[in-house]
DNA sequence: AGAAGTCATGAGGAATTTATGAAGACGGCC
DNA sequence: GGCCGTCTTCATAAATTCCTCATGACTTCT
């Protein structure tokens, strides 16, 4: 709700005065806003600065909007665009969503709805995909970040801190190769990017715990050369005995 | 633009008609439509099934949409919402966005703006982070750079760091002859251009584990003299036995 | 047909990475 | 101070990846 302060709105619109009828309220809300009056200027604040939304006028002299949006989208893939227009027509609208516009706002616009809509936007383009303390869940592998707790089997697993957040990291990125460094960036620190020993020791304690055999592990995996994964799901569900299953797997 | 079949909508609203009215159209357009006439039936449906966006009445009998709306994005952060209503009110648009809404749609809308309107908040919701990080896929080869993964025919392959290298270069380049100097350098470093020894016995290894002939290549393929090209697309559909497949090419 | 160049193949060994085990450092707590 | 669990450090063994090189097949040109 209150922290919009480093919310970075950039307006796009060749005319002043609609420029300054959204900065102004929107600056009151502490959103931060930039204003370009052409695409080709909005084009090169994005590519060199940072914006977390984009409100864009469709008539504008110069590349007009539509081609804005469109070079705009190849630029930035997932950058909420929200689209300005006095026009009501069917056709704009459907034409300006096909292109990769996020939503399309007509003018004369309320200005709360504007906003109402920039902070959706906003939102959407932050929200991950699962909430913060969504517990996770692989083969019989259980974290429960709310109460920091994991659980094997049922059962609960004693983790050192530096284990869990090692742990919490991979099942977040659980079926993702995550590298050394970002690991280690994550867990230590930047400064800590290269060691990789300390990784190694601790991912040994890690499978000593969760594995069933901590020589041939199922859940946390290592990607040679790359870093470590932990599996994105385990392919046999045996129940008890998992001794005969690590071998299995073992092409040599 | 065509792969629409494997989309699921999910309608909820009380009135039967509009639910036909945008059922027949969906459907015609080849997205999987569900249905659902009141709040309940629609938080249970997304609890057990998967959608990719719901369409969502605000005007319904039990939980109105506005509460439904609320327990569906405490469910499912990401899932794309769009409101639809009657009414064409400041208050309820501003609400509703606040509370988790993708978007808004007034009645009586444009089917067509709808579509548009549906088409783009599923197509956000599934644009990756970054454009790197897309999926590449050729015949029954697929890479996902988000996850270091290379998949056969839907099966996971393992590729050492400088296969995975070559081959992602390769794949973002497919249907262009990539110069040996350049996988070289792209993999290896400037240094290495001339070392086109390394290059014959990497690719001999990935023919090895993506081809099912590797002695002719169907993905793979070299440019002689040139360098090395991954096919833009694989001729024959293959049904499941490839053997002879591989016979049938040969010329010996 | 022969020569020259390019590419494929195969296997062995060097080099790099990873696993393992154990000992020492550190910090909090009784 | 002594005890405890946690974190670092380090040496060695094991595993994997990477590189080298010799040989043979294929194509193209003379």
């Amino acid at each position: 709700m209150s922290e919009e302060k480093n919310i970075r709105v950039l307006l796009v619109d060749d005319e002043p005065a609609i420029r300054r009828a959204l900065k102004t309220p929107l600056q009151e809300l502490g959103f931060q806003a930039v204003e370009a009056s052409r695409g080709e200027e909005a084009l090169h604040l994005v590519r060199t600065d940072s914006f977390d939304v984009v409100l864009l006028d469709i008539n504008m002299p110069g590349i007009g909007g539509m081609q804005t949006l469109v070079r705009l989208r190849a630029l930035a893939p997932r950058l909420p665009i929200l689209m300005l227009t006095v026009r009501d027509e069917e056709h704009d609208k459907v034409e300006a969503l096909e292109k990769g516009a996020d939503d399309y706002i007509t003018k004369p616009f309320s200005i709360r709805e504007c906003i109402a809509r920039i902070r959706a936007a906003v939102r959407r383009s932050k929200t991950p995909e699962r909430s913060e303390d969504a517990p996770i869940a692989v083969g019989d592998i259980e974290i429960l970040p709310a109460r920091r707790i994991v659980k094997k089997a049922g059962e609960a697993v004693r983790l050192t801190p530096k284990e869990y957040e090692i742990l919490l990291y991979l099942m977040r990125n659980a079926g993702r190769a995550v590298t050394y460094g970002k690991l280690l960036t994550s867990v230590w620190g930047v400064e800590y990017r290269q060691e990789v020993d300390y990784l190694r020791t601790f991912v040994r304690q890690l499978r000593k715990k969760i594995e069933k055999d901590p020589s041939h592990p199922r859940y946390l995996l290592t990607d040679p050369c790359v870093g470590y994964r932990f599996a994105e799901e385990v392919a046999f569900a045996r129940g008890t005995n998992g001794a005969a299953a690590g071998d299995a797997w073992l092409p040599t």
